[in-house]
DNA sequence: ACGGCATATGCCGGTGAGCGATATATATCT
DNA sequence: AGATATATATCGCTCACCGGCATATGCCGT
């Protein structure tokens, strides 16, 4: 999984929410750093729908613009949950890593 | 950056390696789940080798056969730590989010 | 009245990482 | 002799991602 699709699950852990409102969301979660374009937006949801991660809660027409709603599936909150638990996994590794001193390495400290 | 590119990333962290060391290694730090392919593995050290993220570190000829082993620069380390905290930054907000009560899910207690 | 911005969804083509397969070569074990 | 482990390298396929484009409405400022 890349981090498009982690940011897009984790977009919609806490609360359904439709596709517009998943890029800003996202934008907040990345704290600025991540505009999703909709190209990758779109394509990813309907690749997350075919997969059962997610699921349409509801379409609506607000104000005469379509809406679709999106929703985390069951499979997709196990599988976020899933990713979630390795990801922390390997970056505790990274982070053990980093601050090993380093036996063989051209100018380290041992 | 994909999940393999960290986990090499990772691995070169605490000591220079060379490829086929790092396949095993990326074996250990993933608990078994992650075997990577030969494919995988030297188009990506090209490529990182490209961006300056590693650099050779020696090349060798143990038991009739060529070893290059490769090391973690400069920038790759800091690429890594970085990568690290958006990583663990996202974790945090997916498992934050998954803890959260659903307020308009079917189903939902509140 | 009109332009620009925000809201909202969707398609299309290019790029590039990852991957399986394949090839080559040596040493060791059975 | 054959299988397994060590070790590197290349090739072509696939697919997620991305930028760009298209479409449409509502709102705000001038």
């Amino acid at each position: 999984m890349q981090e498009p699709t982690l940011l897009l699950l984790t977009a919609l852990a806490d609360a359904p929410r439709h596709g517009y409102a998943l890029i800003q969301e996202i934008a907040v979660i990345s704290d600025g750093r991540v505009k999703m374009r909709t190209g990758t937006l779109y394509s990813a949801l309907d690749r997350l729908l075919q997969q059962g991660l997610i699921q349409v809660e509801r379409d609506e027409v607000i104000d005469g613009r379509a809406r679709r709603t999106y929703a985390l599936a069951e499979a997709g909150r196990a599988t976020l949950a899933a990713e979630a638990d390795r990801l922390r996994a390997v970056v505790a590794e990274a982070d053990r890593r980093l601050r090993t001193i380093r036996p063989t390495a051209r100018g380290a400290l041992a």
